[in-house]
DNA sequence: TGTACATCAGTGAACGCGCGTTCACTGATGTAC
DNA sequence: TGTACATCAGTGAACGCGCGTTCACTGATGTAC
C-alpha cells in the first residue's frame, strides 16, 4: 500500500483548495483542469485519480467553502459557533458587506462569486450552495428573538440583502456605484436584523 | 443598394432577441453562435456581417431588455412611465419578485439571470447591466417622498433584496426553500419600499 | 417598361485551437520475508 | 537489517470533439439606363 492515505487525501484537499479559489476569480467555464492542477502543482493527468470529472470538483470547492476559508473569515469576524452570541450575527452582517470581502475575490463567499454557474449546474453543485445559504440563514435566525414573528421570514431577506447587494456590487463597472450599493444594502441588512436581535 | 437598410437592421434584432433568450436560459458560455443564429432561422456564417464577435452581442442583448421584453414586463405590471404614480413601484416590486417571473427563465430580467457572466465580461457588457439596475433604483427612488432622508439608500437597498432574492431562490435546489426566499424578499421589500413612498 | 448590373446579406464548408478526458507508463513508497 | 516486490499516485502525450471565427461563394434585391 504505497503512499499513506493521508497522502492523497492531502494532495486531493490541495485540489479542491486550488479550484474554489480559481473557480471563484474565473468561474466556473473559464477554469481548465490545467489551471488547477498545475496551481496544485500537479500535472492534469491525475485530476482523474481523484475526481470524476469538472463538475464533480466544482461541487466539492463550494462546499469546501463553509468549513474551510469560511471558517477563517467567521474567525477573523469574532464568530464562534461554539458560543454564539446575537452581536455575533452583526459582526457577520458587517464582515460579509465588508468592501475588503468585496474585493477578496480569492476567498470571497461562493455565494456571491458563482450564483449563476451554480445554477446551471448540477444537483450537487447546487445542493452545496443551498447549504451555504442554509449555514448563513441559520446565523441570523437563531440569533434573533424567537418571541417576535417572522423571525425566519426576515432571517431570509438579510440574507437577500447580503447576498444580493454584493453581487450587484460586483458586477458594476462604475466602483462609486458599487460602493454606495455596498454601504445601503449593510445599513439595511443592519436596521433589519436589529429590529428583531435577540 | 439591394437589401434595405430595414431588413438589415431587422434580422440584426432577431439576432440580438434569440440571443438574450438563449443567454438568458443558458448562460453566456453555454450558448453558441449556432444555436443563436439557427433559433433565428439564420446560418453560422452571417454572424460576422452583424457582430464583431460574441461578447459584443452580449452586451446588446443584456441592454435590450430595458426597451424590449422589460417594456413588456412593466406594461403587463401596469407602469407608465410617461404617467408615474408612486403605486406603480410597488407594482414594480411585485411582478419583480413574482413566482411568474421566477419561473420564466426566457424573459427574466438578466440582472438575475446573469450576473456572473456578466462581471467576468467586456466593460461593454457590465455597462448594459449597470444601466438596467440604474433603471430600477431610479424608479424607486423617483417615487418616494423627498421630504425623507436616504431615499436614495433605500432604493438602492430594496433593488438589492429584489436582485438577491431572485437569484437565490433561482439557484436553490429545493423548491419549498427557493420560495420561502421570493416571499420573504418580496415582504421585505414592499415593506421597506412603503415606509419611504411619496 | 424591361433588362443588365452591382451590391452585399446570407450560406455553408473549412480552419485551427483549446479543452475535457483517456491511457500507457513510471517511479516513490510501504510491506513481506 | 536489508532487499525484492506490489501498488497506485502522478506523469505527460495523445485523442477527439466542439466552438469561435474566416472565407470564397451565391443569389436576392434595388438601381441605372
Amino acid at each position: 500500500m504505497p503512499y499513506s492515505a493521508e497522502h492523497k487525501e492531502k494532495t486531493r484537499s490541495k485540489i479542491v483548495e486550488s479550484a474554489r479559489v480559481l473557480f471563484n476569480i474565473h468561474g466556473f467555464h473559464n477554469v481548465t483542469i490545467e489551471m488547477i492542477m498545475s496551481e496544485a502543482n500537479l500535472t492534469r493527468g491525475g485530476f482523474y485519480n481523484h475526481f470524476k470529472n469538472k463538475e464533480a470538483l466544482f461541487a466539492e470547492a463550494v462546499s469546501s467553502f463553509l468549513m474551510g476559508r469560511g471558517a477563517q473569515w467567521r474567525e477573523e469576524a469574532g464568530i464562534d459557533l461554539g458560543n454564539l452570541k446575537p452581536e455575533m450575527a452583526l459582526h457577520m452582517i458587517d464582515a460579509y458587506l465588508s468592501s475588503k470581502h468585496l474585493g477578496d475575490l480569492e476567498n470571497q463567499c461562493p455565494m456571491i462569486a458563482l450564483p449563476t454557474d451554480v445554477a446551471r449546474s448540477s444537483p450537487e453543485v447546487q445542493n452545496s450552495f443551498q447549504q451555504l445559504l442554509n449555514a448563513m440563514v441559520w446565523l441570523f435566525e437563531v440569533n434573533m428573538d424567537s418571541n417576535q414573528d417572522n423571525s425566519r421570514q426576515d432571517a431570509l431577506s438579510v440574507a437577500a440583502l447580503c447576498v444580493g447587494g454584493m453581487v450587484l456590487a460586483r458586477t458594476m463597472p462604475d466602483s462609486n456605484l458599487a460602493e454606495e450599493i455596498r454601504v445601503a444594502a449593510h445599513k439595511a441588512a443592519t436596521k433589519l436584523y436589529q429590529s428583531k436581535m435577540a
